[in-house]
DNA sequence: AATTGCTACAACCGCAAGTCC
DNA sequence: GGGACTTGCGGTTGTAGCAAT
């Protein structure tokens, strides 16, 4: 009996998500929050049946809804997590990346290569899979027309021809580093990083090199280092001289192992260095009603208290 | 108007670490 | 301890939309 697969492929869909499909998902993860994602396509498919409850709907709608909705979210667990948390998150920033926000995505890469999660760690509302596309369409010609000579212009790199683990943005050797996941960064702080009195950070707003006072922190005593799970540690990141981290130019990262063993404990760090805020509560509510007041035909026909839905399916057992 | 080429980005895939039993 | 399972990650692919021809 060899491994479950990640899901059966058949009779999946596929492709880009209809808006039904986003509303499903949603409805899920604001009853039961994120996790489970292997079952969520399955219990997504229950989410319709307490519909049957709700005497005020228009029953031709109900039916309507139920034939809809009722046959399950045929989706893929995974996919399900990746639409999620790619799209349809609460604290999610739409909209182009600013010019601050696209100075530290090429400071922070040259610190950390490819490690598109770590980046987006410092970039709030940003994804990944965001910053990943966006290094890949258009810093990665930035970076090349910058570096590019005319001599290479006549004959620009053959990108085939390059070895498939590595790449080269500008005058840096990327290494193509295999998925691992990175869940630690080890802090310590002899003294917490001082903000700058005259200039207090915002709300939701992170340590950036064009927010943060240099000064200050180059008197701090934050030593940032890289561990492996096992708690060995890689790289000592020592940011007495924390212009080391805020002018990555003249940062050469090094690890005395491969990078793919580098991890980092995000929980630590934000313990440490003021986390940015996520998502409030606030954001969460804006959501829900905008799923309520969403252009669905649902409204026309009943108002559907989603609240009680969502209380009734924290039930374990549904009364019908 | 039709075709082609390019760009941006959403989605998929395989791998590996972490967790559970 | 080991296998199955879940989750997260980075690389890659597919495709919608737009511009150029």
């Amino acid at each position: 009996m060899g491994r479950r697969p990640c899901c059966s492929k058949e009779g999946l869909n596929r492709g880009a998500w209809t808006a039904l499909e986003d509303k499903i998902l949603t409805a899920y993860i604001k009853a039961h929050g994120e996790g489970k994602w292997r079952n969520l396509p399955k219990r997504a498919g229950d989410f319709t049946r307490p519909f049957s409850l709700f005497s005020s709907l228009d029953s031709v709608m109900l039916m309507l809804i139920c034939f809809m909705l009722c046959l399950g979210l045929k989706r893929c667990g995974k996919s399900c997590r990746l639409r999620w948390l790619n799209y349809l998150r609460p604290d999610i920033k739409r909209g182009n990346i600013s010019v601050d926000e696209e100075e530290l995505i090429i400071r922070l890469h040259k610190l950390l290569g490819n490690r598109w999660s770590l980046i987006a760690g410092r970039l709030p509302g940003r994804t990944d899979n965001e910053i990943k596309n966006y290094w890949n369409t258009t810093l990665v010609k930035k970076a090349n027309a910058q570096s590019t000579s005319p001599q290479s212009k006549t004959n620009p790199p053959n990108r085939s021809k390059q070895p498939k683990n590595s790449a080269t943005v500008g005058h840096h050797q990327v290494i193509r580093t295999k998925a691992s996941r990175c869940t630690k960064v080890m802090v310590s702080l002899g003294s917490r990083p001082q903000r700058p009195q005259t200039q207090p950070l915002k709300l939701n707003e992170v340590p950036t090199p064009t927010n943060l006072n240099t000064t200050q922190l180059q008197q701090s005593d934050v030593s940032l280092a890289f561990r492996r799970g096992n708690g060995q540690e890689l790289q000592a990141f020592d940011e007495r001289d924390t212009s080391q981290f805020l002018n990555i130019d003249s940062y050469n990262f090094q690890s005395r192992n491969r990078p793919d063993d580098l991890q980092v404990d995000h929980d630590e760090y934000n313990k440490n260095v003021d986390a940015p805020v996520r998502a409030t509560n606030l954001e969460e509510e804006q959501m829900f009603n905008d799923w309520i007041n969403a252009g669905t035909s649902l409204e026309d026909n009943a108002t559907l208290d989603l609240e009680a839905i969502a209380s009734l399916l924290e039930a374990e057992d549904w009364p019908y």
